[in-house]
DNA sequence: ATATATATACTCAATTTGACTATATTTAAT
DNA sequence: ATTAAATATAGTCAAATTGAGTATATATAT
């Protein structure tokens, strides 16, 4: 199958064994790839998600981490809200809306949706839209490649090759809007972990900081993890209990209409 | 792009005009398609969920609406639990938990799990994990052109080509799911509607009966609908008010952390 | 000994949900 | 004309969940 040969690529590639894989998107809008121009062809790429348990190690040397939130800094809210946005993101997008008359009504109406730039909050899960927007706008740098707009300014963020910054603003989006509903996070864990450690994996694929209280209680309370019994040892504080991932909970959640009043009785 | 393409396809093989599309499933496992086995290629086919507005119609004639739970007939519990599945499926899978004795755990497992055989309730969104046991169980037709077990039975369901009929539970699940947290109801209905017309068309998705009063809060509460000052004329009891979709609240609603507890002050 | 960092328990009001009861308006049947 | 059946809509009430805290316990660093 598709994923068993997206296995053993990454495996040769990198040395990484991947846990938990989920198709995510099929990009094969036309233009994505120079190679389509040259020869008429067309370049459909079938693109992945995989996460991995944090501590994995590379096997090849020229393999690398690298922070998501490098490609995308605007969806980083851990730090409060990232200036870049009103340094210099919403001014360009103001730039944007005012360029085009015809549109402008349409371009602010989805400016305030995907950014929340007048009344409702920021909605963690937009990533796609955001990033759809900056590119339109022509202010992220694979815009002005495929010659979108101006060819002077820098653009906001570190790029990738070809479409792959979209692919990684999908991915994201993706994980983001999973997360609330599936146990995703405990595949990036290792099998034991603090309840700080469990949040700050949350808060670093959300973006934004949790209650840590309420979070403790969220997670404890729908018996999602089980005690160990051990403590941690290199805490600064005082030392946190050890936790695990209880297996069962995937069975017992997700109850059929979580948000649909489901009649019981006939 | 390959969605527009999608759509011209579809509006000249039957007339219609799609609203909502969203790309599914990248479908390309080997032995999807006997072509493949002629000449050693590979077919890959890229799945798309379309939503298209009750009543409409086609232009050619040779095309029909199927309800999708004569696929799927153990997917809609609207009028009960389906006596097929005590009836058929469930002896069935025992056989097929029972048939490997090094599998039986597993096997087991996984069918508690998907059909809520043991303490569980029904989860409305494992349509694929039940298809896929199904499938491996040889209870579906296509199982047997595959050659995966016996030659004789009927299967349980109607058919499809090839592997539609996975990719129909793919797209159902995904309805499903997403029913819950977007406004994809709308795109099937007409731009004016009943609260119960609403219901009828969730509980269709869904495949559950709803609490009506319930329903009703959900809906208006979160003003996802908004009153049209019409009144239905063609009801059985008592008249109801015409309501139709708040496009607003997509901008309002899945404020960010639904479900993740979202520290406010830093 | 003290400051600082972290873990964990507990409180309490506001909101949401689940399961009902009650009442209002229709059409269909007698 | 009266009654039954079907549907719409309002309202109630306890239970559960959530949001936003306070309070206290147990570490390490200085």
């Amino acid at each position: 199958t598709l994923e068993l040969g997206l296995r053993e690529w990454v495996e040769e590639q990198t040395g990484l064994s991947l846990g938990y894989v989920e198709q995510l998107y099929t990009f094969g809008d036309r233009n994505r790839d120079p190679r389509e121009r040259a020869d008429g062809s067309r370049v459909v790429s079938i693109g992945y998600l995989a996460l991995v348990r944090e501590n994995s190690h590379f096997r090849t040397k020229d393999a690398e981490w690298v922070n998501c939130y490098d490609f995308l800094p605007w969806e980083d809210w851990r730090s409060g809200r990232p200036p870049l946005l009103d340094q210099f993101i919403f001014p360009a997008l103001e730039n944007w809306i005012m360029a085009e008359p015809e549109e402008q009504a349409q371009r602010a109406e989805r400016t305030s949706i995907a950014f929340a730039t007048t009344d409702s909050r920021w909605d963690i899960e937009r990533v796609l839209d955001r990033y759809e927007l900056l590119y339109e706008a022509g202010l992220v740098v694979e815009a002005k490649r495929d010659a979108v707009l101006k060819k002077t300014e820098a653009g906001v963020g570190r790029s990738f090759a070809l479409d792959h910054r979209r692919m990684l603003a999908t991915a994201l989006a993706r994980v983001r809007g999973k997360i609330k509903y599936r146990p995703l996070v405990f595949e990036l864990l290792a099998p034991t972990f603090t309840l700080l450690k469990l949040q700050n994996v949350v808060e670093a694929l959300s973006g934004v900081r949790l209650h840590k209280q309420n979070f403790r209680r969220l997670v404890t309370n729908n018996r999602l993890v089980e005690q160990t019994g051990n403590m941690d040892t290199e805490s600064r504080g005082r030392p946190a209990a050890l936790f695990e991932f209880r297996r069962d909970a995937v069975r017992e959640r997700s109850q059929p209409g979580v948000g649909l009043p489901v009649r019981q009785s006939p």
